[in-house]
DNA sequence: TTTAGAATTAGAATGATTCTAATTGCATTA
DNA sequence: TAATGCAATTAGAATCATTCTAATTCTAAA
C-alpha cells in the first residue's frame, strides 16, 4: 500500500472545467468536449467513424482510439447514450429526454420519437414482483416518411 | 447465361420438409432442425456459442459456421428472432410471441415479459405520419427478482 | 519547477461474425 | 440405377468493430 493518501479529485480550472450530470462527472477535456459538440450537433447518431470524421476538422490529428475514450468516459458520466440498434457498430446520442429510435430498413436513417406525456411502459409489462428496472431501450422498425411516399 | 431454365426448387420429401411460415420457408435439413429444436426447448436466449455446445450432444461434428448458418436461415424463415441486447454477441429466440426482454444486469440473465393484453406500443410514439412499422424491439434492463432479493 | 496521475496516441490484440473455397449429400433427370 | 447439379456443410481465412497495451504528452497541485 502506498503511505501518501489519493489525491483528491482535480479541480475545475481554465480548460478543465467539469459537468456533474446524475450524480457522476468527466473531467471535460478538449477532445471529450469536441466529441460531445459533434453529438449535440448531430441528430443522426453517429458511428465512432463519423464521429471520428467529423471532429477531424476541428482536430486533424485526434485519434480513433481517443474516440473511443471520450466517448465511454461521455457514457459512463451519463452524457450521452449508446445505441445498439442492431449488430455490428454501436450508435451514439447525446439527447437525454425520453425518447425511442426508430430504425427506416430502407435508407438507414436513425431518428427519435418521443413518448406521449401519459405514457408509463412499466406497467405495460408483467414483470415479475422484486424486479427493479433501471432502463428501457426501445426501437422501432420500418419505413420511414420519406422512403415510403418514393415507393 | 445458362440456356436451361433455373430448377423449381425442391419439395418435401423424406427429411428434406420445409414448413411455411409467415410466407416464408426452409428446408428443415438435420441440422437446421437440431439447432431449431436445441432454440425452441430452451429460455435462456442462448448465443451462436451456448447452441454450438447444446447441438454438439446430439451431432459432436457440427461447425461453428453451420450453426451460425442455420441461424441466418431460421431467422430469415422467421422462425426465430436474433435478439441484440448489448454490444458484442447476439441471441436468439423461439418465442414468437410478442413479448420484450428482460435482461439482468447483475447476473446477466434475459428473460421473457409479455404485454398486457391491452397493449398497443405503436399509439404511444409520435411518428411521423406515413411511418410504417415492421416490428420493435423492447428491451428492459434491471435487477431480477433473485438478485434483489439476494442483495 | 517537479511530479503524479490522467489523457492521448499508434498499433497490436481480441472477439464475433462473415466469407471463401473445397467437399459432401441429396433429389431430380437421364 | 446412375449421372448431374444445386444446396448444405465444413475448416479455416478474412473482416470489422472494439478494446487493450505501452509509450508519450499534458495538466494541475505541491
Amino acid at each position: 500500500m502506498n503511505a501518501s493518501a489519493p489525491r483528491a479529485p482535480a479541480k475545475p480550472t481554465g480548460l478543465d472545467c467539469r459537468l456533474a450530470v446524475l450524480g457522476s462527472d468527466v473531467r471535460l477535456t478538449p477532445h471529450r468536449r469536441e466529441v460531445f459538440d459533434v453529438l449535440a450537433s448531430s441528430t443522426d447518431h453517429p458511428t465512432a467513424y463519423d464521429i471520428l470524421d467529423r471532429v477531424k476538422s476541428r482536430s486533424p490529428h485526434i485519434s480513433l482510439a481517443t474516440v473511443y475514450n471520450c466517448l465511454e468516459h461521455l457514457t459512463t458520466a451519463g452524457l450521452i447514450k449508446q445505441v445498439q440498434l442492431e449488430r455490428g457498430q454501436s450508435r451514439y446520442c447525446a439527447n437525454l429526454h425520453e425518447h425511442v429510435h426508430f430504425h427506416c430498413e430502407t435508407c438507414g436513417k436513425v431518428s427519435d420519437a418521443h413518448p406521449a406525456a401519459d405514457f408509463d411502459p412499466a406497467k405495460f409489462w408483467n414483470l415479475p414482483k422484486g424486479t427493479k428496472v433501471t432502463r428501457m431501450d426501445i426501437a422501432i422498425h420500418g419505413t420511414c416518411e420519406a422512403c415510403t411516399a418514393k415507393h
